[in-house]
DNA sequence: AATGAATGAGAATTCATTCAT
DNA sequence: TATGAATGAATTCTCATTCAT
């Protein structure tokens, strides 16, 4: 018997079901292992939550809503468009080494596995990301920075589909593995090599000639 | 009873794994519902995979298979970069609409739930593209279609990386929302589009002014 | 649902896995059929057991324990050894009557199908009676009770070997078919004859004359 | 295909199963692994026999009858009851030696698991043994050679019980563990010892005083 | 309100038996 | 006639969920 959980017990048992979660998946985590873990009874966990789906959604959230929370973070300051790139790919860097559990967490949904909410997640998750990115560029856009014959939205995501696949990189078993197969098997080790390469990447991917450009269409 | 399985009965068998695993996942993909889908008896699936993780594999490799197949045809021109990109591109969209299940089953194993056989994975999958998306960019930078200060190796990462979240944004629920979130409601029918941007992307993701490029560092 | 599970309701468990697996061995006996005439859940029966084999030696324990109890309280006089034999044989009679169940488990683990454990069990569970049984002779020897070049192992064994094919011959089919063949159709009937004749065989098994024996080496 | 099975080959099916048999049992052993391990299509083995069970039976029956043909010879001599005793002594050593298989056939069919048609093989099987060790001790008590106030057919049960196990102790991985309890780690290497000490608990199992055996009745 | 034991449907895997070739 | 691939019922074991205490 235990007095009504506390704030930080229900941080604790959320973090441990996102332990779970990030570990097994969805299907192969066991409330029950989750529940003994946190040091409370199933009973408790089946009071908040309405079954195994409802809190595995409920940790999604708690880790969607920290990712944001160090997004949040970054993205305060007004610093020239490369500047801030830099900022959120050292962020990216540091959050993927402490929060593994949280970014596979987000990787678990992304497959087919979790369908069913995956779609009414996007919306909530990818919302912020997706704004903040896409005014970052339309604002380096009229402030010249930047080409103008563009389109800021698919730059973003672009943009935004690089630092996931960096997140993954660092976090899940299989992308670190292929991280390594690209990139020699030192990679992950090189956390500036990869900064300074992907600022590079970013400034001009491929420099083609204007006239081959021009050429091209 | 029924004769002995022919090859055309081996491809449905796997392709009716790959259409499960790809929607539900290995741990919630079932077995006898495979069977069952396939019109086979569970027995002969039994005979010929050693349990649902061999099984598994071997979907996989299939869909792999196919993928790898598709890719090296558009990698055999002796085109410019920038052209073989828009091939790659282009083949990566077509591909993503017609082997959404391959695709799917592909990020199932990237989720941390497969983590066991992940890594051997890894290297065995990644290892064509990762060397022939490298040996084009190195070709590049030695034909001065390129800046030669840049690890080619990481371009080439990077380059996949854009690649791969452009396929999963075609075919898992969660990243086709996602998509729609940062490109708009529409993204999915503008294909062109997104080629045009994307290309651009890889040109000159953000033109920097030289004098910033020098200036930060 | 149900309440937790009383110590009576556990014993009724290992009784009915008894009778099951004396009946049918251990892998004819069906775990949900154990359950369902005990009137329990599968679930429970493996809370409290980690698999089929782990409570087939839960029920095996409980048997040989029982065994063990019913042959120390014979076993606690001071009687002449001649004394003592006979009171074990009746106790084994006994036994066999009233606990056939605990018997057949017994002979199930000594068939070559259970070997897995058997040698480990068979530390265990013989420790006791060969101890037991040889100290008597010993001390019969000692007292002069019985001829002096004997070794009291051997001994022991050939006796408890006597006693243990007697437990079968009344509790497993086929061997009280065998000693019907043997020793009439009525013989499961006449305990006494049983009794008596034993002990003559254990008095003077086969009577030779001593010049006799003194030729043969 | 092949041609009609020959003699040996039937012979060969057989042995394998009794191989498969004595180790696994009826239940755990497998058709289809002895099928091919015999050379031969489950077809085949299905043509000559009914079921499992009927295959099972043909092993067992086989197994006997080499048994019995082992006895027999041994039996035809003429000689005095104790030097008959130690010529089948020898010989229950030497083939449980070589054919550990049958033993553990015929051990299998004593536990409870094959009840069904226990019963009926107990009569068919053991009936020469126990007609010809009855006879023997008939015979012997006629001479003289052995007291008359026994029941021969028990005592011809008690010997064959004593043989019984003997058999087993050598066998069967739980009945020599146990032989190793009650007699020493070494005695599966001391025959001549056995030999010895069983002659002797024949002669006279406990040698008590004449007078104490008139007291106890 | 909290507990955690009990439930039992569900899923993977085995293997005796059949029967088209 | 022999083959051995296919069948699918049967069996072990798991774990989300319930509810008596």
């Amino acid at each position: 018997m235990q007095k009504k959980l506390t704030e930080e017990k229900m941080v604790e048992i959320l973090e441990t079901g996102i332990g779970e979660f990030a570990e097994k998946g969805l299907s192969r985590a066991n409330i029950n292992v989750i529940a003994k873990k946190a040091g409370i009874s199933v009973g408790v966990l089946y009071k908040y939550y309405a079954d195994k789906e409802a809190f595995f959604l409920a940790c999604l959230k708690r880790s969607v809503g920290v990712l944001e929370a160090v997004l949040k973070e970054v993205v305060e300051s007004d610093d020239k468009l490369l500047v801030r790139a830099e900022k959120i790919i050292r962020a990216v860097q540091n959050y993927a080494r402490t929060h593994k559990n949280y970014i596979n967490m987000y990787n678990e949904i992304t497959s087919g596995s979790s369908s069913k909410f995956a779609p009414l997640l996007a919306a909530e998750i990818e919302n912020l990301t997706a704004r903040t990115y896409t005014g970052f560029i339309a604002k380096a856009m009229e402030d010249g920075d930047i080409r103008r014959d563009i389109n800021p939205r698919l730059f973003a995501f672009f943009f935004d589909n690089l630092l996931t696949m960096l997140q993954f990189s660092y976090c899940s078993d299989y992308y670190r593995e292929r991280f390594k197969v690209f990139c020699g098997a030192d990679i992950l080790d090189e956390d500036e090599k990869v900064v300074t390469e992907l600022l590079k990447f970013l400034e001009s991917a491929f420099t083609f000639s204007r006239s081959e450009i021009v050429h091209r269409r």
